[in-house]
DNA sequence: TCAAAAGTGTTGTTTATACACCCATGT
DNA sequence: ACATGGGTGTATAAACAACACTTTTGA
């Protein structure tokens, strides 16, 4: 779906005039020790050339905008159906295109043991914690604030922590991604009740053996789409 | 703020081949007689000449997004400060614009007694009733439904019914434009009891007579800001 | 005096929070 | 035997939902 409607006033308005340059880019998350990382890309030409930004690139003809950043995601990660959703779009900035710039974000939670990142000299990406992350370019830093905020409020009410996940987890590392995520403690007696009571989670009957200690039940989501409860 | 990245495999791409279109869209809401309501635009050009469509236009060089749709909302009610939010940006259709058209849609709502329609013999607008939509250009049709589903989570959590009522208004006016938007009755009791204590209202001490029965207080919104609550 | 909307409290139910101990395992 | 994380229940508080009658006015 999409829309398109001129005003009666520049209804005939000719497309001679420098256009806005249109790119897409990509807020990649995921959970690695306990910790909420972000992707992000070292950046080969000017603007901002050698600083650390948010992936992202041209929108390519014929391509919906839900293409270009599955597109994006799976160049940088190499993995594809976890959650991906429009974020915002930006219409300040890039300062340094002439005809403006638009650009269209998006955020995906993607599960860190399925990753793997591409080895290459020019453009190289790297996991980013939140808690220390360098000099970014253009404002990015406002958009990782959005994105963040974001994530943390579909947190509360949806069951998107499936995409940060391997397909089998224990309660504990379902714990662990939320407390990571909201970056505060959450009490484990409540915690499981409440998740149980949501139904998105299937027992499987098996345990897990992690360390000099008892045995964790594995669960796995009962749906594995976004689900908005 | 906003963002661009080429990424390594497009960082040289000539600006030659035929740019998407940027135009930006504005849903506009109001509630009279307690019937929410949606600004429509007759079209004067192909595609979809003579069908009614949501007002947008193309993003003008050097304006920021905000901008454009302010410009927009400015043009067909004449009304400004008001409640205006990104919605959503739609990248699919308009499929008759040759290299694309990507279109930034906005949602407003606005005080149906404060708006004045422009007066003009091409495109023309009107507003219809959320019930009663005539057939709809490009599938603006799924657009307003998604608009509508944004609107009412808003209207959960957040003050912006600030923005459909005038300066000073009665507890039952205000409640009607609650059942307007979420398209079902609530108790009188309970929904004063939450209004009240969500402590955005302010007592004025003065009443308004309505008819023939026993007059309503009249209040009004703490702040006029956007609040989430 | 009648019709019509304004205004007002209580009770029960559900949901969220706080909090501490035993269990199964590896070393 | 001990250290480690896995697993479990109860009591209190807060939020929400259901529900009906009296008040003030204009006609």
């Amino acid at each position: 779906m999409a829309h398109k409607t001129d005003g009666p006033e520049h209804a005939p308005l000719p497309a001679t005039k420098r256009a806005p340059i249109v790119a897409v880019f990509v807020v990649i998350f995921t959970v690695e020790e306990s910790d909420l990382k972000v992707l992000l890309i070292r950046r080969g030409v000017a603007p901002y050339e050698g600083q650390w930004a948010i992936p992202g690139g041209r929108l390519q003809t014929g391509e919906t905008l839900d293409e270009a950043a599955t597109r994006k995601l799976v160049e940088e990660t190499g993995v594809r159906d976890v959650y991906l959703e429009q974020l915002y779009t930006f219409g300040d900035l890039d300062r340094s295109a002439e005809g403006g710039a638009v650009a269209i974000g998006y955020f995906a939670l993607v599960d860190h043991d399925s990753v793997s990142l591409p080895r290459r000299e020019e453009w190289p990406t790297a996991w980013y914690s939140l808690k220390s992350l360098p000099p970014l370019a253009f404002d990015n830093e406002s958009v990782l604030d959005y994105a963040l905020r974001r994530l943390r409020s579909k947190m509360e009410y949806t069951n998107v922590a499936y995409s940060l996940l391997p397909q089998y987890f224990t309660l504990s590392q379902l714990q662990a991604v939320y407390e990571s995520i909201l970056g505060k403690e959450v009490d484990k007696r409540n915690f499981r009740k409440r998740m149980l009571a949501l139904g998105i989670l299937r027992p499987t009957g098996r345990t897990m053996v992690l360390g000099a200690h008892r045995p964790a039940k594995l669960y796995t989501f009962a749906s594995r789409q976004p689900t908005a409860i």
